[in-house]
DNA sequence: GCCAACGGTATCCTATAGATACTATGAAGT
DNA sequence: ACTTCATAGTATCTATAGGATACCGTTGGC
């Protein structure tokens, strides 16, 4: 579980274990657990997308959330975001290759996620029965 | 990008998109996202490991959200906990079935982390450079 | 002149995360 | 007997992030 790679970025640790709150690997790693910006990736995937269309996609994401994701995945160069010069304003968003190049890992987590769901609700009922149960009587 | 399965849960629309809040396999998919559980599944690869065990290796989580999230990771099937009667109290976790089947996924997206790293940090400071000079000069 | 469409901001409130201190138990040491 | 120690948490308070809602600026069409 070593991180990675030879960065020489301030208040990084480039040789550390992903474990560690420094190591780039885990920015990254938690970047992508962010609540949002992975189904925003997902919405992109087909192409170019405006800033509206986002906001219907992504249910239900408000504006100034969709904006800070936006913003951060761009700062990220996972999207870039072009504006049209138009009126009324129009602004898409795309991936970049480095973006799509995430699209695999995603659909994979995702791919597990719709295999697994019966299972996980499952758990869940057992565990909050186990706990209704036991408490009231106890 | 169709949602997955028949479940019949109160409140968890079975046949939504992933992008429907209530779709199950979103919720599915953003506990995946949290923050800290994708860390302790990780640490728990290799086996059993005691509560003050993980606060060392997972740095640097606190006892209350590293207690958050292994009862919710329990709650959901993937952890077991194992109280064993001593003094001082000794409680073990451990991966279920389930959560090992997420490794596979968890270490694909922690490959794809690690090696775009330096992409995105390169990505970061073009960004902060070209704002910390746009907006001082404009 | 007025309204609508779009891509956001501004403001306020709440929920979550984080820091820190504290608890219970009992065995071992002196 | 008393103190100390280790473990696995809780309790309490504060800071930060997320969320709800309202609003802004542009300008083409009516």
């Amino acid at each position: 579980m070593r991180c990675c790679l030879d960065t020489h970025l301030p208040g990084l640790r480039p040789g550390a274990d992903i474990m560690d709150p420094l190591c780039p690997s885990r920015v990254v790693f938690q970047r992508i657990g962010d609540k949002w910006a992975s189904l925003v990736v997902q919405v992109l995937a087909d192409g170019p997308v405006r800033f509206s269309e986002l906001r219907k996609h992504v249910h239900v994401i408000t504006p100034k959330v969709l904006t800070q994701t936006l913003r951060t995945l761009e700062r990220d160069g996972l999207i870039i975001r072009t504006v049209f010069a138009q009126v009324p304003p129009r602004v898409d968003y795309q991936l970049t290759g480095l973006g799509e190049s995430l699209l695999g890992p995603l659909a994979i987590l995702r791919d597990w996620a719709e295999s697994n769901v019966p299972s996980i609700l499952d758990a869940r009922d057992a565990y909050d029965d186990a706990r209704a149960g036991a408490l009231p009587e106890g």
